[in-house]
DNA sequence: AAGAAAGGAGACTGATCTGTCTCCCTGGTG
DNA sequence: CACCAGGGAGACAGATCAGTCTCCTTTCTT
């Protein structure tokens, strides 16, 4: 049988799933429900709104995404210049996926143009995440500015998950954004001790 | 009096407008009519279908911000190196304008998946016109390689534009992808005749 | 086995959506 | 003034939206 948690969480699943793929605003209550199989009476038990399960399925996305990053990057690499490099080779991997329907958080900033909202913070911390980790790469690499680097290469990274997401060729993205990512950190390295 | 033809401009302008403001689904008909003044009867007189209506908006906005975008950059520099690097000052201006809501067409996939879709190819021509726009000047400064320069000075524009999205400082996303652009362009003139 | 509690199914409400259609007003012409 | 065409206003239809509530089945407890 299911426990009431488990529900909770066959809802959040299956909300990221349809909010990834259709959207935020085109996808309806009721079609979660059908595809989850849980009733309308246990999401309302569980949110309180359609917005309360959106910022659920942001949340549960955000450490979900944060933990496979994480692990799949140093399980690439140790040495914190590869590890930078290897965060490409694991956006490629994403991009290739077939459930890759770009960034959620991206997706979702471009429907929720309000800035003070609690979606939007959402998002925010997201992108916050991403760039504090790649900085603390940067850090142990020994660059001279690791936030200035990490923001050039958080951008870089950003770029190229939304042109896999417009383009055919997402591979060709990955590649082309690592092979930006080299020329920065070879800039930013350069004539320091680390270069 | 206003013209038939003004009609269907007034109504694509209100269009753009609340699409990039609110999105493509969380704006209604009712809403665009509203704002524009038109009739119903008239706007399907001019458009089949709400979807007719997305795609003129997406192909005028596609005009303008060619013809803006390309002013601005030629009217800020001539030499095809300063020309590049004046394309972020252009979207320096462009992400502090209080009308910016990042970009439509990225906007636009985030909501419509289907990659088969008169509404994501016109998006994908969006980029293209941009990219080609850049590998021109590339090719005219001399690159060795003017289309693999292009393609990820356009992936830094397009991490810039949606990190000014997201982020409160858009200012700062236009100066770290310049930053970002110089390095990428020295890399990729080293050694030649132009570099 | 009897009773109680909980959850699924889905009817229902009121709002809103796209798209059609009718009515009426306006303005031009004889 | 009479007539007629065109467009604005908006009623209307049918679907779908978020959210509430009722009914009934299932399951657990005693």
């Amino acid at each position: 049988m299911m426990s009431d948690s488990q529900r909770r969480e066959q809802l959040i699943d299956t909300a990221i799933d349809l909010f990834a793929k259709h959207g935020f605003h085109a996808t309806g209550i009721d079609r979660i429900l059908a595809v989850s199989g849980v009733s309308k009476k246990t999401l309302y038990r569980h949110f309180r709104s359609k917005d309360e399960l959106i910022l659920a399925a942001l949340r549960k996305y955000d450490g979900l995404f944060r933990n496979n990053f994480m692990r799949s990057v140093e399980g690439r690499a140790t040495a914190p210049r590869d590890r930078l490099l290897a965060v490409f080779d694991v956006a490629r991997d994403w991009f290739e996926d077939n459930s890759f329907y770009g960034c959620m958080f991206i997706n979702a900033v471009g429907e929720f143009s309000d800035p003070d909202t609690p979606v939007r913070h959402q998002c925010k911390a997201f992108k916050s995440m991403i760039r504090d980790y790649i900085e603390q790469q940067c850090r142990g690499m020994g660059a001279p500015d690791p936030a200035g680097l990490a923001e050039e290469l958080a951008m870089v990274l950003e770029g190229a998950t939304v042109t896999a997401q417009v383009s055919q060729n997402r591979a060709r993205a990955a590649e082309i954004a690592k092979t930006a990512a080299v020329a920065l950190i070879d800039k930013a390295m350069k004539g320091s001790a680390g270069g």
